[in-house]
DNA sequence: GATGAATGAGATTTCATTCAT
DNA sequence: TATGAATGAAATCTCATTCAT
């Protein structure tokens, strides 16, 4: 029981530091708040994280591993190209619905913001694209899609696509229901393997 | 002459802050790297620019405007609706090939950073989402595209996937040759509007 | 023992700031000057004050509120108007006498500075002149003093009287012995109750 | 015609300093402030003034030197040592009625100021004082002032009660209609030479 | 583990003054 | 005289990180 207690206080501080982040953004999110958020003494913090950034890199792991995971095991799984895609689009999207805190903090503060100390990702955050590309140059061996279109640039655009989604709810500047939300993961897969244009 | 001078050194300054901008990103550049760029006193860039945010805020109006401008004649042309988003994302594409540093800036310190100062534009950026559904809605209407699919949405889509095309030529993940360029606005609208599916 | 070390951080700042401010006056000093007087990291000033200005404003409370409590009970006590006043004019003299830093600093500094940020503490400074008018009126109610003088204009003079001599004293117009201390208080008094003239 | 332009300029950079620094406080003030009021070009300030310092010197010895000359005039005079000291004090009450604006500056900025920069003109402002003794000094010689009080601490109690009305009125804390400055001058000189206590 | 006082390196911004025209 | 751009020396305040208890 004690021995949980330790392990206990670190989730507290990752989680106040989400809703602190997700409020204030990383910049303006001074160590102090995330200490008074988790209701911890401002020191423990550095004693569970050796940084503030620290503290954002491991929320990230934590969380983008789950995504790698997620993509990996839909690649793994015979399913078509198409599916797959799905899988990816609606592992992220169902992350926003569930925790869109956390995954505000993922995309704003990191992915978002890959120049800065978000360059440390930059490795991670490309193997989600690479994976993806791997869907796409399956589905291209398979003669379900078109080959004149690289398969990493294809990632890109489907990537691309999902995360201006999301940052269009964060941002507000599109609706953010369930039922959008609902809808969201079939659109943008029709949308990358349909197009716009009437068939 | 004489009387140029003024507003020359004021480009002086803008020019300089690009470079470092791009090289350093906005938070990790002081006004005194912009003033040493710029070989200019360090008191001048205040002279000309309120605040370091402000300096930034004009670079990026100066090359927002252009765009919403560039697809706003677009869409008033007698284009075909997928001619009119060629023009859109090749406008942003040739933005990057004859200015990279500065699209750089512009991507990631204000586009992609929308939270926290960023804020500041996020009516200005979302203009251009909104001009860009405009144009999908017009051909939703005219019967080419699909209709199933909100305008809006397809307009972060669209977007999205651009803007996620410059961040992987900024940031290395993706080839970012002449030719790559080149064949870019043909591979994004052709990916948007016909599908990665073979028809 | 150990928990009292943070307060009395705070007093070794407080006093360190006293010493500083008297030397070079409030808008020449520099909190650094202040954290170096009291041997103690720049950043710790702002620790425990939120401003150079806070540190001053806690200074000025501190001893105002000490003379407005002395003029307050000399009021409340069965003495003669004319006691009273003296009182007050001892407490302040005295105050000088017992630290004559401390005084050159309210006085310098926030009293006879009450128009920029002295104006902060106008309300209080003007508590002062207001229990001294109250003491001038009791003496015309009860017939001691005059009543053709106005008790608000009459503390004015007797207030500007005292803080004149102050004046004197700190810029070294007018000799500051023991004894010229000692004698103050009654030629004050004396002065501003019998007057100029002879009887 | 021409030639009499430039003392203008030099004029009306003075007056409208007078404006700033009873608006704003001599500290608040910048030269770009004086330069706006005055409708004059930044550099001229620096044409006609060697620096900020120097201008508000300017407008104190312009004023002051007035006021000594008063005083000595009325020192010379045959009238009682009681007129005398009513000259004085109507002198000074007379110019804040005229140019209030002006007497703020003085007395705010530079006499009550005395610290600082004002120590500069401390031996001018101790002129006044010293004239004050003398006259105060040949009553007591005459016979007419008690000479249980030294003159030079009656010159301060003088003065200080006086600059301290000024200040009241400058700072609001007692009404200055005609009416009060009409007759403050009585209402001083009859305090300090009968004082409060009725006779 | 827990606490929060202590440290001190920066970075922004201001503005008096200078100077070239 | 007149102009206002150019200079650059401060000085405040912030806050991540350390450390003694």
């Amino acid at each position: 029981m004690a021995r949980e207690a330790a392990p206990e206080r670190r989730r507290q501080i990752l989680d106040a530091a989400v809703r602190v982040f997700a409020r204030q953004g990383f910049h303006s999110t001074r160590v102090a708040d995330i200490a008074e958020e988790a209701d911890v003494a401002y020191g423990l913090v550095y004693h569970y994280f050796s940084s503030k950034e620290n503290l954002l890199n491991d929320l990230f792991q934590e969380r983008w591993s789950l995504l790698l995971e997620a993509i990996g095991e839909a690649d793994q799984s015979p399913a078509t190209p198409r599916e797959k895609l799905a899988v990816a689009a609606g592992f992220i999207i169902d992350s926003y619905r569930y925790d869109p805190e956390l995954m505000k903090v993922i995309i704003v503060d990191v992915t978002r913001a890959a120049d800065s100390f978000g360059r440390t990702h930059l490795e991670q955050i490309n193997s989600a694209y690479t994976l993806i590309a791997k869907i796409v140059a399956e589905g291209q061996a398979e003669g379900v899609f078109r080959d004149d279109i690289d398969p990493r640039f294809a990632s890109m655009t489907f990537y691309g696509a999902i995360e201006q989604l999301l940052s269009g709810w964060i941002f507000g500047l599109i609706p953010a229901t369930d039922r959008d939300l609902d809808e969201a993961r079939g659109l943008v897969v029709r949308t990358i393997c349909e197009g716009l244009e009437k068939r």
